[in-house]
RNA sequence: GGGGAGAUACCAAAGUGGCCAACUGGGGCAGACUGUAAAUCUGCUGUCGUACGACUUCGGAGGUUCGAAUCCUUCUCUCCCCA
């Protein structure tokens, strides 16, 4: 893997690049769509590849190593061959799941006890394991295991945890260096900052991961819940570490607000599953502000979803059926709303890469924010 | 013509003397969702009021009772079975 920054902008820290992988070319910013368990939910791969136009997606190591299961992956010949998709891949390591399936675990210093969601097996995962498991999946970047901690989170519990976390992640960096790709193709590891809210846990947490000397690094642990002040004040925090020269992520981030402010801060990646959960259930995300398309008010608007948007749905349905769909539960208002919103985070970025590229990405910006902002 | 069952809020459907402004679904209205156990979850849904509460409700009318959606009388309507 290899990153290029390409312009900086005068007016923040944000900056437009190129990340290579031996799949695909990625400017930077990006936002990744999330596709947990081998499927971005409701989109298929034709309408990833032109309309969204994503040139990476996310896929989930636990997710994948409960279903369809190693054996599976290695048989197919990894996970771009079982899905199709030839652009790039990132997995997380399931450092997530550590926190959102916290009932259905126990943390061990050798690693995290897991009992299945699907069948209440019992499984280990370890630094090491999850590298041997990102490997048969073939992700292009895999990303360390950590355990990212809950909100709010006492000092004493996020000290700890972030020991944990930084041994977990010597141990991981170890395994990977010790290991061969299967399929051909280059893969990167992307250790995760961690470290909660607290300023001197993240500024520690910076500094160790920056030592590890990364070809990319994660900032981890945020949008779980903190006010979006918090978030901010610790990614700049983090971001004034870690090393400019390599793409900084901040995982699961975010609103397009979010994004826009992170990239302010530094920040090159993305993911997160707001646009196709949000989409699902009903909220579009457009450049003139956000829709619940639920509601009673678009019941007879038959004007097109987004008549700005570069997805082919956006002109070809009206909100008020868009709307009956959604409210019917048809599952094409899913994928409808899903594809429109993705596309829009996709074009975001995109848009952001021009701005900083011409140097005007912080009047840009303020100019955005309060309409992507806005009730419609 | 004879026999039987039933009428409860937008719909369906509990409730058979006080804990009932009335269980529960659905529908409707609104909200939530941030490295996906989510095509999920939450709240409200008689009227007025922020709320305490007040007022009007369980087919119609009348009655019994301290008290009725619940018991009695009667009327209206619906459904089923036999002719």
């Amino acid at each position: 893997m290899e990153f290029k920054i390409l312009h900086t902008d005068p007016g923040s820290q944000a900056r437009a690049g190129v990340i290579r992988t031996d799949h695909s070319e990625i400017r930077t910013p990006v936002f990744m769509p999330v596709g947990t368990a081998g499927s971005v939910k409701g989109i298929h791969q034709r309408d990833l590849l032109n309309d969204v136009n994503a040139p990476i997606i996310l896929g989930n190591t636990y997710h994948l190593f409960l279903r369809p299961g190693l054996e599976i992956m290695k048989e197919a010949g990894g996970l771009h061959r079982f899905m199709n998709w030839d652009r790039s891949i990132l997995t997380d390591s399931g450092g997530y799941q550590v926190f959102s399936l916290a009932a259905n675990r126990k943390l061990k210093p050798e690693g995290a006890w897991f009992s299945s969601h699907i069948d209440g097996s019992r499984h280990l995962f370890t630094p090491e394991s999850i590298v041997d498991i990102q490997r048969i999946i073939g992700a292009d970047i895999t990303m360390a295991f950590d355990e990212c901690t809950p909100w709010p989170c006492d000092l004493k519990y996020a000290r700890e945890s972030l020991d944990l976390t930084h041994q977990w992640l010597k141990r991981g960096l170890k395994q990977f260096r010790e290991t061969e790709p299967l399929y051909g193709h280059n893969q990167a590891f992307f250790p995760i900052v961690q470290g909660s809210v607290f300023p001197e846990l993240r500024k520690e947490s910076a500094h160790f991961v920056a030592e590890q000397g990364a070809v990319g690094n994660a900032i981890g642990g945020l949008s779980v819940g903190e006010p979006a002040e918090e978030m901010y004040a610790m990614v700049d925090v983090v971001n004034s570490i870690l090393p400019a020269d390599r793409p900084r992520y901040l995982m699961g981030v975010g609103t397009p607000v979010n994004i826009l402010e992170a990239i302010s801060l530094g920040v090159d990646m993305f993911d997160c599953v707001m646009p196709t959960r949000n989409g699902r259930n009903g909220m579009l995300f457009t450049a003139r502000g956000i829709i619940n398309i639920k509601n009673r008010k678009w019941i007879n608007d038959f004007t097109p979803v987004d008549p700005d948007g570069d997805s082919f749905v956006d002109r070809q349905y009206s909100r008020a059926y868009l709307r009956h769909l959604i409210i019917s539960g048809e599952m094409l208002g899913a994928q409808i709303a899903s594809l429109h919103n993705l596309t829009f985070y996709l074009w975001l970025v995109r848009q952001a890469f021009e701005e900083i590229s011409r140097g005007t990405y912080s009047t840009w910006k303020s100019k955005m924010i309060p309409a992507l902002s806005t009730r419609l």
